[in-house]
RNA sequence: CGCGGGGUGGAGCAGUUGGCAGCUCGUCGGGCUCAUAACCCGAAGGUCGUAGGUUCGAGUCCUACCUCCGCAACCA
């Protein structure tokens, strides 16, 4: 029985500073890699950079550098934005690591000796000073869409792989997977858009640059992106290597998380030239939405950019985490507004979850000295309601992560810290705390028992989103016992056993103010 | 006629196979006092882009139109 659960994120194309957007793929595929762990898969997470090609080249020489010295700075930056975020990959590919060029080499080579590969020509709009090529389409008023000058029809030799030899058996593959790309829209706008008008043949080399692994036949030739950029998924294991364990161990993928923007490639092409090696097609693809502004989409001419950094440095990491994972829906683009930002950071987080667990540490104190007590001879009649609830919650958090439906589950968990707040209301532990009778006293203990226990089950829960949050609670809550940390614990109740919370508990988030908050967040903005 | 996705109370969004229009925030009123001016309850507020059609019944299906956004084979 495979019990390995192996994701990826695309890997990013180094020509500029990464924003939000690329944040938030990475973000996803750790909390979804953190929740598998947890779950107790032996999980593999794979993210890189894409560092080869025109653009590269062109951006290094612009900042006078050799493309390698450019890559080698920017793949450096990536790390440590990921460190930064505590992301928790356990391989971070680079398309130029040698292992990777090697091993693209042996799979070209197949390529060819399968007769996969064949020569022909390329012809395209040609830009001669920014030295591109440009499809029909990409032209501005027929024009280079870079630098707006004049372009001209040119040719080379170049190599092309045969999809056409392999539409048949993708149309057959999609009609017995239908799953195989969520959400189901971006499949369907794939097959109106490229596979049911049929496929064209892929041009895979191109000589008018060097920046690339040059082809194993005919060196003259480097290869041309998407060959050399889709395999990182297989080479990163290994994968025609002296050591394939790793690729034996973890492919098929269980989850590939891509930008809607690449889903093409990754649903025509990839499955094709896995087919075409033999090998299983990963079990999912994910086509996640985009982060869109107020006036449209990120854009660097529009001044509308965000970037992690920013929101982290002022708000914390998982606050920013959190946003972002809370934003976006599954299949729909999600608008980022400095107000929504805030607002979900007050709501959420300080006024929800954070003066939730400020409240009940500060009367567990209060009423007992910060002691838990377990097993209190008389309960309330709203314990047994705020378990259920709490347990039905976590079956739909459940459900929800499985379909990796992370802002969805994210409400679910949540619903349980309303819960919680609404609980304190109606047993009013205060009244019980005046209360002279015996029974009132066990009734507050009950009071104080559930509701650390149901802020250490959300503790849980958190883990894999806000790994810091979820460890402060644990801390204030007085939990130590690793087993009370395990998703498994979540199906038992009664687990806490005469604990002490902390003395004196700090807010974990404290309120912003929202105007002063939104202003800033606007002035960052524009710069 | 290139392709796709939107247009739902002030804002941002949910609405699975058609069956009394929901959520978060904001606003207003009330409650509570353990807590981070937090928490809980209640209320107001929507001709579901427009015009037709199918149906006992349409936000949901069909047709046309208006409008916004994205993609258009190297932007997460």
């Amino acid at each position: 029985m495979k019990n390995t659960f192996y994701v990826t994120t695309p890997i990013y194309y180094p020509s500029g500073k990464f924003h939000i957007g690329t944040s938030y793929t990475t973000v996803l595929a750790d909390s979804i890699k953190r929740y598998k762990a947890l779950r107790g898969y032996d999980t593999f997470f794979l993210t890189g950079t894409d560092e080869h090609g025109q653009k590269i080249q062109t951006v290094a020489e612009k900042n006078g550098m050799e493309p390698q010295e450019y890559v080698d700075k920017m793949a450096e930056d990536a790390k440590k934005l990921w460190k930064l975020m505590d992301i928790s990959y356990d391989k971070f590919i680079r398309t130029t690591d040698d292992y990777h060029c090697k091993a693209v080499q042996k799979i070209v080579q197949t390529f060819i000796d399968n007769g996969d590969i064949y020569k022909g020509k390329y012809e395209d709009w040609y830009c001669i000073p920014c030295e591109n090529y440009f499809t029909e389409t990409q032209l501005v008023d027929g024009k280079c869409p870079d630098c707006g000058r004049e372009v001209k029809k040119m040719s080379e030799d170049a190599y092309f792989f045969n999809m056409k030899k392999y539409e048949g058996w993708l149309k057959e593959f999609y009609a017995k997977n239908p799953d195989f790309i969520v959400p189901e829209s971006r499949k369907n706008e794939i097959f109106t858009n490229f596979i049911n008008p049929g496929l064209e043949d892929l041009c895979i080399s191109r000589n008018t640059f060097d920046w690339g692994i040059p082809l194993p036949n005919d060196p003259e030739h480097v290869l041309y992106v998407w060959l050399d950029a889709l395999t990182n998924y297989i080479t990163a294991l290994g994968y025609k290597s002296d050591d394939e364990t790793l690729f034996n161990k973890y492919w098929p993928a269980d989850l590939q998380i891509v930008g809607k923007e690449i889903i093409r490639f990754h649903g025509i092409y990839w499955p094709i030239f896995l087919h075409a090696l033999g090998l299983e097609l990963p079990k999912k693809l994910y086509a996640h939405s985009w982060i869109v502004m107020k006036d449209g989409k990120m854009s660097k001419s529009v001044g509308n950019i965000i970037y992690p950094e920013t929101l982290i440095e002022r708000y914390g990491l998982d606050a920013t985490k959190y946003s972002l994972l809370k934003l976006m829906g599954f299949a729909q683009d999600s608008m980022f507004t400095p107000e929504d930002f805030v607002e979900r950071y007050n709501a959420d987080l300080a006024n929800d979850l954070g003066n939730l667990l400020n409240r009940t540490v500060g009367m567990i104190n209060k009423y007992f000295n910060g002691v838990v007590s377990t097993n209190p001879r008389v309960k309330t009649e709203f314990d047994e309601p705020l378990e259920q609830f709490t347990n039905e919650q976590i079956k739909k958090v459940e459900e929800l992560m499985d379909t990796y439906h992370i802002s969805q589950a994210l409400s679910e968990l949540w619903a349980i810290i309303a819960r919680a707040n609404k609980y304190i209301d109606e047993t009013s532990p205060w009244l019980l705390a005046k209360s002279e009778s015996e029974d009132d006293k066990e009734k507050l203990k009950s009071v104080m028992f559930h509701l650390a226990e149901v802020l250490r089950k959300v503790a849980v829960m958190l883990i894999p989103f806000m790994p810091n949050t979820s460890k402060e609670m644990f801390k204030q809550l007085g939990i130590t016992d690793e087993e009370l940390k395990t998703w498994d614990s979540l199906s038992k109740n009664e687990n806490i056993k005469d604990t002490k919370v902390i003395e004196k508990g700090e807010p974990l988030f404290m309120r912003l103010d929202a105007e002063e908050e939104v202003e800033y967040l606007q002035s960052i903005m524009k710069k």
